[in-house]
DNA sequence: CTCATTAAATCATCAGATGACTTTATGAAT
DNA sequence: ATTCATAAAGTCATCTGATGATTTAATGAG
């Protein structure tokens, strides 16, 4: 790391390896040479190379498939959460946001205020409905409105763990739109808001699990296909 | 899809390693085993833990000297977007718990299989009961069952932000052992389980959220008084 | 063309050996 | 007894070679 007098050889592979993959010698998705290549191509031996590989990898770098390679995830240093949230699959991401958000309704439904739901209103109606124009804007309003419902349930700890998603969840949300993923309309945001309004917890749940239902299931069906 | 099952054996160590190194079984500035007795220790070769003492280095939790051995530098995820998190409040915490849990429940009764059913059983037989002793070797053995519920979810997203709060779970557990806050018994662990085989998600939600439910409750009472 | 089988490629892991560096033990000189 | 150079032991750093597990590509029969 920062002993630059005391320099030990898995270290100097670690920089050589992590300055190519940022200068883009090989793109995202791309295969790097395999092991016994690389070792030769940096004269040291495969074990180091695995030390290297395996620390690029924990930091979210690189993949390494066994019995297929070692594949470029990032080119950028991604920051420990993000990276790990973009391993994680789709559906896996949808539904850990479920986790939160029913969580978080039930919790609002509580703690409601009139305030509070003349908020989220106002929220809903400035994200409006994708009609094109600008994806990463739309996608923008769409997350404002969803943290609203986050933070209404007055938790901390749940908004920090969806900020922590948040940025990876955008990513995706842009990717799939007007693609086969199910955009909710609407009338299906507004039942959540009116779910929590009625301040039963229960009534809330139910809202947003209606809400994510018909994604996660295009998602099931996706994967299966 | 199973990846949660296919877990290669650094990476196992590198959670072992760590697992060890936060539950302050050496503390800072301490000297670990060597790699050959770490290995023995482990049941896996010396270059497999050598991976994972590199990772754990380049994560600031050791620091190798050639010559001398491995030594702690901290016993914290000193890389922890999360941090913010252990500012929010315990009953914050909890309830951020409760949505990984409830969910993580629901979707393990979906995909349950015999073979993770029993290894349930086994984690919870190991974890026993708190009855004086040694508070962290408890509290790892309950999150250790806590994690595999997790785990059986299959879900990758979840499990990495349940093992980003890891360390402020452990922290609140420990915290609440032997304090006003009731400790679940052995029955209401095993009703998760039970409810889990049934493979159906209402009945696991309904066995986490009464397992849940004495502890909010709780310290919805302490915040009160 | 389809699909099961085989072969090749690649990572995962292990075992053993040697070198480099640090720490400790040793023992002679003062 | 103290000091200090030297030897010895302990430990990480690295290399080499081999085997198993898994994925991917090639093959060939139908």
């Amino acid at each position: 790391m920062q002993p630059l007098t005391k320099t030990n050889l898995a270290d100097t592979a670690i920089a050589a390896i992590r300055s190519e993959i940022v200068s883009k010698r090989w793109d995202i998705g791309e295969k790097l040479p395999n092991e016994t290549t690389l070792s030769a191509m940096l004269s040291v031996s495969r074990g180091t190379i695995r030390e290297a590989v395996r620390v690029l990898a924990s930091q979210g770098f690189l993949e390494t498939r066994q019995g297929s390679g070692t594949y470029v995830l990032s080119t950028t240093d991604a920051s420990t959460p993000l990276s790990m949230a973009r391993r994680a699959s789709l559906r896996d991401q949808f539904e850990a946001r479920c986790a939160l958000d029913v969580e978080a309704a039930r919790l609002a439904a509580l703690r409601q205020t009139p305030d509070i739901i003349v908020e989220l209103r106002r929220l809903l109606e400035r994200r409006g409905n994708f009609e094109g124009g600008d994806k990463a804007a739309f996608v923008e309003r769409d997350l404002a409105f969803h943290k609203a419902v986050i933070a209404a349930s007055g938790n901390r700890a749940m908004v920090d763990i969806y900020d922590f998603f948040a940025a990876s969840i955008a990513e995706t949300i842009e990717a799939t739109l007007g693609a086969e993923i199910p955009e909710p309309d609407m009338q299906a945001h507004a039942d959540i808001i009116d779910a929590i309004a009625t301040g039963e917890p229960a009534s809330a749940d139910a809202a947003v699990r209606r809400f994510m239902a018909p994604i996660l299931g295009a998602l099931d069906r996706k994967i299966l296909s």
